[in-house]
Parts: structure tokens; C-alpha cells; sequence
DNA sequence: ATCTAAATGATAGTGATTATCAATATCAAA
DNA sequence: TTTGATATTGATAATCACTATCATTTAGAT
């Protein structure tokens, strides 16, 4: 895992220590497939070690966002998702308000508007959060074309 | 303002009452500047009626969310921030990291690409949510570029 | 004016996240 | 390698945003 050598030197270069837990949850992150939230990141790595505590896991995905390893979503249910953070994969999220259903998806074309729209703002942008929602393929009314909010 | 006729409309349709309450919340939404929460809707409400309660604020948005009056935005912290519709202006959202100022901008492009990749995937999209973080032109380090997450 | 169902407001409850703090573990230095 | 300073942990209490409940009130049809 190449992400482990960038969080050990990330976290000693803060002052910080490289803890056994924060390892594990950064290697449960790491190792899921979809988008966790934190009760799951929790479950999985209780699973390798019991003794692990709740408020561990949020002070480290905390602390893993702050670093750039890992990314929080908010799919339209009350709490967020976590996902470890892949740089050479930039994505987007589409959740199906029936079914629940989430699709990622890439645009390399919103990549570069948002990179040009950032220039000539004068911001430094460091993250991007596009999240769609609607009804996917298969939930959609029959017949029914992309469109506005009724 | 248009919107009270629509929103008289939307409600009565669906066999709902428009109430005194319902009124006062949308007005106090389309009279605010920026993105006020729940509780700055209900602080503002409640100086026009003293008697209003929290929980109708919150049924409220939820109703005006739903008739496509209103959108809840989330800019980071922990809670939700509520703005009226104006389908005329779509836009988009950019918070920064330090100051906490919210930055509002439009892209054209941005909704095209978002018009066309949902053709190509077959979703039906009601609500697109594009939230950028990072420094503004004030806050950004001297020198910085656009650049990826440190 | 009356009636009925929808809506309100007060408040209790819930679920997610954060704060507190004594006990523990990391890691630099002796 | 032990020691010591202090960052971190884990248990739990607290907080925060929001939702459910329910008796009372109100909108709007008759």
C-alpha cells in the first residue's frame, strides 16, 4: 500500500503519531469497495480489532480527510460516506432518490471547467463535491427525458 | 412575488393547506441574503410571529424543498442551508476553508456536461449539487496556483 | 356557521458527531 | 533499553441537528 509510507511521513511530519488504529482505519478505508459510512468503517475494523473505540474512527477520518487520504460525501442520507481517496481517479456521485442506488461516475470536461473556473476567480480550490440526484435507469417514469425539477 | 401564486398552487393540488406559516417561511426565504439555516429561517420568522414553532420550520423547508421552491445546500458545516429557487439562476457554490466566505457562480458549460452525461447514462436528474472548498483569492498562500489538495 | 382533515407548536426522542478525561502507547532522548 | 513527555485512545457524557408524537388549532369545503 503506497498510501501507507504518504500517511506515515504525512503524520510525522505534523508532530503526530502513527498509531496501530490509525493504520487499521485507514486500511478498512482502503479495502472497501462503495462508500461507508462510519458506524461501517467502525464494524470492519472492530472485526481486526475489538477493542477499537468509536470516537477513535471519527477523530480519524477526520483527521484522514485533513490529510487528502480520504474523502467525505453526503449522499442525501442524514450522515456522511467515507472513501479512501484515489488522486488518479477523480469522481462523481449520482444517488437514485427511489432506490437508493449510487453511481459514480468521471467527467474529465468538469474537471477542466472547474480548473478554469477556478483560475479566473482567484480561488485555490482544494476539493470538489458534485453530487446529482434523480432516478436512475431503472427507476425513472417510463418515457421520461432528462429534466427540471417538477 | 410570483412564487406565492405557484407556491398557493403547488399546495392545493396536492390537497395541502396554505397556512399563515407556510407563507411568512417562504417570504422570510426569498427576502435572505446568502444561505441562511434552519434556525436563521426560524429566528427571521419568528420576528414576524412570535408564535411560530421550530418544528414547522423545519416541516416547512422540507415541503418547499419538495415543491422545488427551495434548496438545501451543504457547505461543510454540520447542518443544512436553505436558499429559494430561482430556476433562472442556477449556480453553484464555492466555501472557503479559511474565512468561511460562500462564493456563488455560475457555469453554463458545467450544467451542459452535466445535460449530456446524463443522457448518456440514462438518469433522470432533478437536483445537481457542485460545492468547490478551498482558499479564496484573499485567503489563498501568496503565490499559489490552482492546485491539488497539499 | 359547521365540520373534518390537515397543520401547528410544545416537547420528547433519535441519531450522528464531538468533548472530556483518566489510562495508555508512541517515539525521541538518555 | 529504559525512561519520560505528550499525543492518542477508549469509555462515556454531552451536544447538535433534526424528527416523531400528540393535543390543540386552523384552513377550507359544505
Amino acid at each position: 500500500m503506497r498510501s501507507n509510507e504518504s500517511f506515515a511521513s504525512a503524520i510525522r511530519l505534523r508532530g503526530m503519531k502513527l498509531t496501530r488504529q490509525r493504520q487499521l482505519i485507514l486500511e478498512v478505508l482502503e479495502s472497501s469497495r462503495g462508500h461507508p459510512d462510519a458506524e461501517m468503517v467502525y464494524a470492519k475494523a472492530k472485526e481486526r480489532d475489538p477493542r477499537i473505540g468509536f470516537a477513535t474512527v471519527y477523530r480519524t477520518l477526520a483527521l484522514l480527510k485533513q490529510l487528502g487520504l480520504a474523502e467525505e460525501h453526503n449522499l442525501g442520507e442524514g450522515h456522511g460516506h467515507f472513501e479512501a481517496v484515489d488522486k488518479t481517479k477523480p469522481h462523481f456521485h449520482f444517488t437514485c432518490l427511489k432506490c437508493g442506488k449510487v453511481v459514480e461516475f468521471v467527467s474529465p470536461q468538469i474537471l477542466r471547467t472547474t480548473q478554469s473556473l477556478c483560475e479566473k476567480k482567484g480561488l485555490l480550490v482544494t476539493d470538489i463535491h458534485l453530487h446529482f440526484s434523480g432516478y436512475c435507469r431503472h427507476c425513472r417514469p417510463a418515457g421520461s427525458e432528462c429534466a427540471e425539477k417538477p
